[in-house]
RNA sequence: GCCCCCAUCGUCUAGCGGCCCAGGACGCCGCCCUUUCAAGGCGGUAGCACGGGUUCGAAUCCCGUUGGGGGCACCA
């Protein structure tokens, strides 16, 4: 048997760090086994559908190195109708399915407050098509649905306790629980990977495929990816776009490798590994089936290392969308004339160590492309308090008079000038440091100042001298 | 209310009956290095939810309790 497994999204919105999971756990299973993965985009939800986001599925797979070409599809769950609505006619003709008119109201009032199921009021009317009349599954009023789960074992259900759910709606399209059965079986799904949301449909939908004729396939529930308070990561209250950490500066490589250690982790004592040993060691029995924090500080360590494994050159061309802006990444705060690739390339070595995420390149090396630097408050009170315009004035005299305008040069001056005052290096930096950076931290000193050049950094000193306090 | 799932450091996990008075990673705290901040090096902090079994022996197996979570639409 071929394994078959599929990734099936509907185009609601962002793209999920948790879809993003279950696809690339869905891809590595279909690889492992030789097998094929379909990309099935369940765009039946009309209202909320819209094209872009489909769009933004393909990107984002394809960012996390599922591409295009490499799996089968994208195959839309709209184009399938006729498909679910002869299942519908099937199931409702070998008497496994029967229409109901039955409202909400009308339901609620029979069963009480409290929220109990279909009471199957309608199982033995013998209603036929109609308008306002749903087609309702019926369920075994005995026995037990117990699911083949490779990550859970064999959760079992009571099928007397399993409601006679609705599979068509009035208008005769097909629900989730029917459309999705539905194409599984027409694409010759074998292996459903997925959410454990998805768990308690589960049994409904195996018995879908029982009474379609045909065998259930396996099931993998994997445990949901939660936030700080343990619930579920949702679209409203949390960062969950794929999107966002892209345009934050995450690298595709740390954010695949992050999401494949929640609730699971490779042989060994180590975590950040190549993508090639996760393909090869990954196993997903082997999945931890507790709720995983979805833990950014973590995976901000993991993108620095996985930064700082760049070559040089890499780093630099990494960092491009965040030095022009793109349609998606927010333009940077000089004008694009003013960036100068030259000495972007000359600090983009000193840069590397220090950011976590590309997006962060930007602050740290605008006061090279702007007129003035963007300065902060509260490190310019810091350190331009006591005696700082006295050393900025001495630190300008010293460096008027460098014959020579490079770090060394500069490094040499500014310990001369602090030393007169009794200043340590780390001290007498820090005024030099706010007036050219605006900063109280950042990269090396002198290498920037270097780089900025005699006259910009002279004027940046004489302006902090003036400078109000 | 009903159904289902889950339970090792704060977090992600290793552990699949003896190798564990529990290992790694992130975080946090110290020290070293150092022109700030990082990076790097070294060291430290912290956990098997609880109660019963089973067994010569349990973090590992069983039962219960407690605690978390997910799901209960003519949404997907």
């Amino acid at each position: 048997m071929t394994v078959r497994v599929r990734f099936a999204p509907s185009p609601t919105g962002y793209f999920h760090v948790g879809g993003a999971r279950s696809a690339l756990q869905n891809w590595i299973f279909a690889r492992q086994h030789g097998g094929a993965f379909v990309l099935r985009i369940e765009d039946t939800d009309t209202a909320r559908n819209r094209p872009e986001w489909t769009e933004g599925i393909l990107s984002a797979l394809s960012w996390i190195g599922i591409e295009p070409g490499s799996y089968e599809g994208p195959y839309f769950q709209s184009a399938y109708a006729e498909e679910h609505r002869a299942a519908a006619e099937k199931l409702y003709r070998s008497g496994q399915a029967y229409y109901c008119d039955c409202t909400r109201e009308a339901i609620q009032a029979r069963t009480g407050s409290q929220y109990r199921g279909y009471d199957g009021y309608c199982r033995d009317r013998g209603l036929g098509p109609g308008p306002d009349r749903a087609l309702r599954f019926r369920t075994p009023d005995e026995g037990t649905t117990v699911v083949a789960d490779l990550i859970r074992g064999e959760p079992t259900f009571e099928n007397s306790l399993i409601e006679d759910f609705v599979i068509a709606r009035a208008d005769g399209s097909a629900v989730f629980l029917l459309a999705n059965a539905v194409d599984d079986i027409t694409m010759g799904i074998t292996h459903v990977i997925r959410a454990e949301e998805h768990l308690p449909n589960t049994p409904k939908q195996q018995l879908l495929w029982q009474a379609l004729g045909h065998q259930p396939p396996v099931w993998a529930h994997l445990p949901v990816v939660v936030n700080e308070k343990r619930q579920k990561l949702s679209k409203r209250r949390d960062k969950v776009a794929l999107e966002a950490y892209r345009d934050e500066g995450y690298l595709a490589a740390a954010m695949r490798n992050y999401l494949m250690l929640l609730g699971w982790a490779p042989p060994g004592d180590r975590e950040i590994v190549p993508w090639s040993v996760i393909e090869s060691e990954f196993r997903l029995e082997d999945v931890n089936p507790s709720p995983a924090y979805f833990d950014e500080t973590k995976l901000r360590a993991f993108n620095g290392e996985y930064i700082r494994a760049l070559s040089v050159d890499e780093f630099i061309g990494a960092c491009q969308p965040w030095l022009t802006g793109t349609e998606t990444i927010a333009a940077p705060p000089w004008r694009p004339e003013d960036f100068d690739p030259g000495a972007f390339a000359a600090v983009a070595p000193l840069a590397q160590t220090r950011i976590e995420v590309l997006g962060d390149i930007v602050p740290t090396v605008s006061f090279l492309f702007l007129d003035s630097p963007i300065i902060d408050e509260a490190a310019w009170a810091k350190a331009m308090k006591d005696d700082a315009a006295d050393l900025l004035a001495a630190a300008i005299a010293a460096f008027e008079a460098l014959p020579s305008w490079d770090a060394g040069s500069l490094k040499s001056a500014l310990e001369a000038v602090g030393a007169d005052r009794g200043l340590k290096l780390g001290k007498a930096q820090a005024p030099v440091r706010v007036a050219v950076t605006g900063q109280t931290v950042g990269l090396p000193l002198f290498e920037s100042l270097q780089v900025l050049g005699r006259e910009r950094t002279l004027a940046r000193l004489r302006a902090a001298v003036s400078r109000p306090n």
